[in-house]
DNA sequence: CGAACCTTTGATCATACTCAAATGCTGTGG
DNA sequence: CCACAGCATTTGAGTATGATCAAAGGTTCG
């Protein structure tokens, strides 16, 4: 990852400007409805867009949220994807999570408050991201039931993968994580409506999915490739295909 | 991990019964000052035995909380190792935390609510527990200022340590995992007064250890037996000895 | 057009797994 | 109290998965 700049505090007074002129309010927000506060999307969506503070637009690669730094806003990924990310001390990075469109921008900044973050966060495409102040939606996200209990099953599905990824890397082999990760992508895009058939747009390159599976880039490709040679998959122009869903199931589980 | 079968609700209510006449509150508890209500503790020491609904005992192995089943009941640990593992789909067992006196029992309730766990806790060794109402005990974690940012802190430092063994099962060698492994348990039993010196009780066994590091048990004993061997390590009847400090936190960090 | 990075492929190597068997430890029931 | 079952530990030999290193195309972007 090459070093890039934050957006600077000015541009980004700038862009909550911008907002107050011209960004639509959240009524129609394509992937409001998929994200956490959806409940009170629905009931009340006044409520969103007036508790947003700014829409922030960042470059590929650009920071969104820098390890060792509090945060203390809590942001909603509106477009593109991102990457949550951890510098080891001895210098190796690792990718804990790839972001999509209606995803939260760090979940864990309802539980940690204002506490420095364990690890970044960076756009990987061109990405957008509504940005609300913590206090304020933390409170939002738990004080009317319906809406509470939205929260918890998020935070729970998240708890849940996560603890899924960390058994996973122990306990697979390359094949089978490799095949996890492009199905979870593939589930989570298709939720949010965001595939194309059987197949998606793939962004991330092979040094990321590596150090997200605890791979080598040189290994990632050799087992793309033998995917590929299987009938399983097809790749043309960051778009994979997936040709044999219930096979690539299968691997991913370890039954080959 | 034999099948045993997790205390009848029959005999939680003895001891709940129990608990009213004879035992102690919670002034006095040697773990409450290392645990998430610490802050509490200190300022209303009534208001936390007031809210423990139960004292649980448990013998080594016993079920504490179940993978699948949701939990109305927030526990602290107050005396005993436990686990917290999942079982994969392909049948194996990935072991995501060791914990030990003063932590919660799953942390994480806090925030999923009363989801159904991705996970089971069992005791490792004997083991007891105060229960407390989820509902409840969050409101009293959150409320207070002090105590409110002492539970982000916990919260922030449990997603921290998280991560990091997220990422070093991806990027760390057999040796430096279990170097790891090794001296988090004696940085946080030192914390809690509960080492011997420059040494500890160990209770995990081999394959325990392995399915927590993603190993297996035969290498667990290869790597154990190496480090022995360079006189970094002794363990004698179940307790280990840490010969150099530094050298095994070099290790852990891949500095060989 | 060139630089930088991604991807692919090949050859070689080591880490960690598998399988197997021997030994030790612990608790249980006869 | 001993015998035995069941598990943990140790060790060894053989193996394969995935790492390392290197070099050659392909992209993308300035």
């Amino acid at each position: 990852m090459t070093d890039s700049r934050s957006k600077s505090s000015n541009s980004l007074l700038i862009e909550k400007e911008r907002r107050r002129n011209s960004l639509p309010d959240c009524t129609y927000c394509p992937n409001a409805k998929f994200g956490i506060y959806s409940t009170t999307q629905k009931s009340n969506p006044e409520l969103v867009s007036q508790l947003r503070t700014s829409v922030v637009m960042y470059q590929s690669d650009q920071i969104i949220l820098k390890q060792g730094e509090p945060s203390k806003q809590f942001g909603s990924l509106r477009s593109g994807w991102a990457i949550v990310h951890k510098t080891l001390e001895n210098g190796r990075r690792h990718i804990l999570a790839f972001l999509l469109p209606g995803d939260a921008v760090v979940l864990d900044l309802l539980a940690i408050g204002s506490n420095p973050l364990p690890y970044s966060v960076n756009a990987l495409t061109p990405a957008s991201v509504c940005w609300f102040p913590t206090e304020r939606i933390s409170h939002l996200l738990r004080h009317e039931k319906e809406q509470r209990r939205e929260t918890q099953f998020w935070m729970s599905y998240y708890v849940s993968t996560f603890s899924l990824r960390t058994s996973m890397i122990g306990h697979s082999t390359a094949t089978a994580r490799l095949a996890e990760f492009i199905l979870e992508l593939f589930t989570r895009l298709r939720y949010r409506n965001l595939t194309k058939g059987d197949g998606y747009e793939f962004p991330p390159t092979q040094p990321q999915i590596a150090d997200c599976l605890g791979l080598t880039p040189a290994y990632v490709s050799m087992t793309m490739s033998s995917l590929r040679k299987r009938g399983i998959l097809e790749i043309h122009d960051r778009t994979i295909k997936i040709l044999d869903e219930r096979e690539l199931y299968k691997i991913a589980n370890g039954q080959n």
